[in-house]
DNA sequence: GTCTATATTTTGATAGAC
DNA sequence: GTCTATCAAAATATAGAC
């Protein structure tokens, strides 16, 4: 994901280096304060092979957008494959507080990127797939009884709006201590306001 | 709070009609898609005029911000005044819900609106005065028994993550009800995740 | 595939009449 | 205070050599 790849003969992948620098001018100053220049400048390369790989800057934000989309689809099918609905949704808060400290820029891309500024095409984030997987899974939990009854879009909104904040809190640099320390206290709201 | 304001004369408050425009735009399509001829043209008035009543265009952005947060803060200051912990987070889940009905536009700048992006100077909402209030209603509440033992940051992300998530998934057609129909659920879980 | 140089457009902001 | 006309800068995107 986004990764530093350098290959055999320790060249870089030329794409690679534009979507890594995107990602943190993005991330860090927001889509429309990067301008091309600013990506050329931190990728080290040209105009011209920023121009080669991607059709326009638009199609630059679009394809890390694909790509983060994808990885947290994967990441949510895996987890759904864990035995009961406990499981399934502590692995979601480990997954994101992890990738927060880990990965803040990806993290940050996730939870407080405004795509659709700037991707026309592309639906809400909060309309996406991994967040449509989420709500099946409190659907499941709630039809097994493993959660309270409850409307599944409040389920996951408690769900997802306490665990996004959290991450949000923590790269604004609000929390001054790793998220671990904060995940006791966290899953222990979250489970005692989605279980019966 | 962006008043339509019109004078007994029947005259238009040409700054008011401004920053009405602005707030509209911003928050439809977004600070940088908003050209200033966009909002000349919304608010009826001359490129002249704009810059008569404001220095730039961040500036108009700022006196908007300004009023929104003065106006939340009025807000809080007077939800604190109730007796108990119970009441005073009750009550601050009803105007967030009741704003995001009846003021769509105020309550998009507030939870959907990256100001960092174009507003330099000012702190992130998340520290601003109102999210600061709120942690200290978290931290009284501890301290008194109301709440349970936790940080008084994860009470206060729990629940303002919450009570955003829900107002942003209405705000953007993803719950098709009105939010008074997801007050009960959203409360009940607020409450099982926060009290002793 | 990669580069430099340049064209084109947009738009924020100003000047100055009324 | 309000307007029109215009400037100046920035930045996206292209052309064309190597």
């Amino acid at each position: 994901m986004v990764a530093t790849s350098i290959d055999p003969v320790g060249k870089k992948d030329p794409k690679e280096e534009i979507m890594k620098a995107a990602l943190k001018l993005f991330t860090e100053k927001g889509y429309f304060n990067t301008s091309i220049a600013d990506i050329r400048q931190l990728a080290d390369v040209s105009t011209g092979t920023i121009y080669h790989y991607f059709k326009n800057k638009e199609a630059i934000a679009d394809a890390l957008f694909e790509e983060v989309v994808h990885s947290l689809e994967d990441s949510i099918r895996e987890i759904r494959k864990l035995s009961n609905t406990f499981e399934r949704l502590r692995a979601i808060v480990e997954l994101f507080f992890e990738l927060a400290e880990n990965e803040p820029e990806i993290m940050r891309f996730i939870v407080a990127v405004r795509h659709q500024e700037f991707l026309g095409n592309r639906p809400a984030l909060s309309l996406s797939s991994p967040f449509q997987k989420l709500t099946q899974i409190m659907e499941e939990g709630i039809r097994t009884g493993e959660l309270r009854r409850m409307d599944p879009l409040v389920a996951s909104g408690v769900f997802y709006g306490t665990v996004a904040r959290m991450v949000l809190l923590r790269l604004e640099g609000v929390l001054e201590k790793r998220l671990e320390w904060y995940l006791l206290d966290t899953w222990t709201a979250i489970w005692r306001a989605l279980s019966p």
